[in-house]
RNA sequence: GGUUCCAUCGUCUAGUGGUUAGGACGCGGCCCUCUCAAGGCUGCAACACGAGUUCAAAUCUCGUUGGAAUCACCA
């Protein structure tokens, strides 16, 4: 049988991490096993749905390459693939559910603020529904004369269930913990349950893998392909990413949506290389891997029973790892937008991003780095101080009018013969390379640290930026 | 509270009876060096606890503790 998995999220907002990272796996278990990635929108709560929620969740997917092979947007053998363009199926199937006698009908009335005001040591009692009786010609009849109702699913079996898990193996849970959930809603769309039953076995999906909050609901939803004769899928239980060691990740707080990332200067194939790793390891010592090699390697056999707290600081590496990697001409590209919003002031751009592209980390970290370009800082002279660099105000006024002198007659400004001309002059003046170097960088800039020595950021500024701001320390001296 | 699940450095993890418990991030040090990075080398740092099984336990069993999930006409 063809490996088919799906990602089926519901559009309530924006992509967050948790989210892709099941996506991801979904995507690595169907094509490591040379299958098909199938999206699905489930937005059966017509309460949550959000407007151009969807579009986040294509636009996502394709940022960091995982296409699917079917979909809402370009069709397939299944579809339709948007739930709710699906509810005469589920009605269907709910009916005849009910006449293979694994649900019934229920016309009790919901209590909205049930499971609200509950005081802390209350025990939740089970519902036990009264319509479970109602004989089905009746409750036909009562459905023939326009009554609101329910389908609800019917636990009869009695001992333990059991099911095993790709990542968790073995699970037993007894039935009587389960509880007789509503399949179809008033409004006759199915709760999330139901449609993913009746879709995934229509859909022939082989895994199902979503989070481990449905471990404990898993039986309900054997008990259901059990009734229409179906084999369940193979079912991948995946733990949450968490926020701290209480916390998932989650929508709410404004936790790290994969946009939110993105927007801070993280490059989508960084975040989806990491995230892939919480949680999942390949046995080896690898942790840099393209989607192609994870395609290659990934087993969910691999994959973790515990939650992984989600990291930013070594994201951040591993974006840091990625941007050097770039070719320098892709960074210089990524880096333009960056500079057009903090840099007016016209000056060697090219140079600047060979300078920048080891020192940043995320994108968002270039405009600290280049704000002294944009314009000089205040500073005060005890920056000429360095002990290191056997520098003070005096030898650096004495250095800076020699530097001065010989920059204003080079006309090659490029780093190599810059630094080959004050070394000359350093030699030439009994002087160590930081005696001229280190003022003139701090001529430069007014900034304790910069991206570069003081000849790279002679080629940034250009020569007439260079002597300019040597002169205006001159004067400060 | 019932039930289910989980537990190795601060974090992500390797490890399936015998290892100096390995790697990565972070942190410290050194080298390189025109500052800062990058790069190279190096150091600190973990088996939650208690019994048991065994010649031998991070690995198996039981218990304790801690944590998570679930118990909706949300997904």
């Amino acid at each position: 049988m063809k490996a088919r998995t799906r990602f089926a999220p519901s559009p309530t907002g924006y992509m967050h991490i948790g989210n892709l990272r099941t996506a991801l796996y979904e995507y690595l278990i169907a094509k490591s096993l040379g299958g098909d990635f199938i999206l699905r929108i489930e937005d059966t709560d017509q309460k949550r749905y959000v407007e151009g929620a969807t579009d986040i969740i294509y636009a996502t997917l394709k940022e960091v390459g995982m296409n699917w092979d079917e979909g809402p947007d370009i069709g397939g053998n299944f579809g339709p693939y948007v739930q709710s363009e699906r509810k005469d199926i589920y009605g269907q199937y709910a009916h005849k559910l009910v006449e293979l006698g694994g649900a019934h009908y229920c016309f009790c009335k919901h209590d909205e603020n049930e499971s609200e005001d509950e005081d802390e040591n209350a025990v939740p009692v089970k519902f036990d529904d009264p319509c479970k009786h109602i004989p089905l010609s009746e409750a036909k009849k009562r459905i023939a004369n326009g009554e609101s109702f329910v389908v609800r699913q019917n636990i009869n079996k009695k001992g333990t269930s059991v099911f095993e898990d790709v990542v968790y193996g073995k699970i037993e849970i007894d039935y009587d913990e389960l509880d007789e959930g509503v399949l179809l809603k008033s409004d006759g769309l199915p709760t999330y349950n139901f449609a993913n039953v009746i879709d995934d076995h229509l859909m022939q999906i082989s895994h199902v893998v979503r989070g481990n909050e449905y471990i404990s609901s898993t039986p309900k939803y054997n008990l259901i392909y059990e009734a229409f004769g179906w084999t369940p899928p193979i079912y991948v239980h995946v733990p949450p990413v968490m926020k701290d060691a209480q916390h998932k990740l989650s929508k709410r707080n404004g936790d790290a949506s994969f946009q939110d990332l993105v927007q801070k200067g993280y490059l989508p194939q960084a975040i989806l290389n990491y995230i892939a790793l919480l949680g999942w390891n390949p046995g080896t010592e690898q942790e840099i891997f393209s989607l192609d090699e994870l395609k290659k390697v990934f087993t969910a056999e691999r994959l973790n029973k515990s939650p992984a707290i989600f990291d930013s600081t070594k994201l951040t590496w591993m974006n840091g790892y990625y941007i050097r990697a770039l070719e320098p001409q892709k960074f210089h590209e990524l880096a333009l937008p960056y500079y057009a919003k903090c840099l007016t002031r016209k000056v060697n751009l090219e140079f600047l991003s060979t300078v920048l592209q080891p020192r940043v980390e995320t994108l968002a970290q270039i405009a600290e780095n280049v704000d002294f370009i944009e314009k000089l800082p205040q500073y005060s002279t005890a920056l000429y101080q360095n002990k290191k660099m056997k520098t003070d105000e005096i030898i650096a006024k004495n250095s800076l009018a020699l530097a001065l002198e010989v920059l204003r007659g080079v006309d090659v400004w490029t780093n190599e013969n810059l630094f080959a001309e004050l070394k000359a002059l350093a030699e030439k003046e009994g002087l160590k390379n930081g005696q001229i170097l280190y003022p003139v960088r701090i001529a430069l800039s007014g900034k304790e640290t910069t991206p570069g020595g003081a000849t790279e950021l002679a080629v940034i500024l250009g020569k007439i930026e260079t002597l300019n701001r040597i002169n205006q320390a001159l004067k400060l001296l």
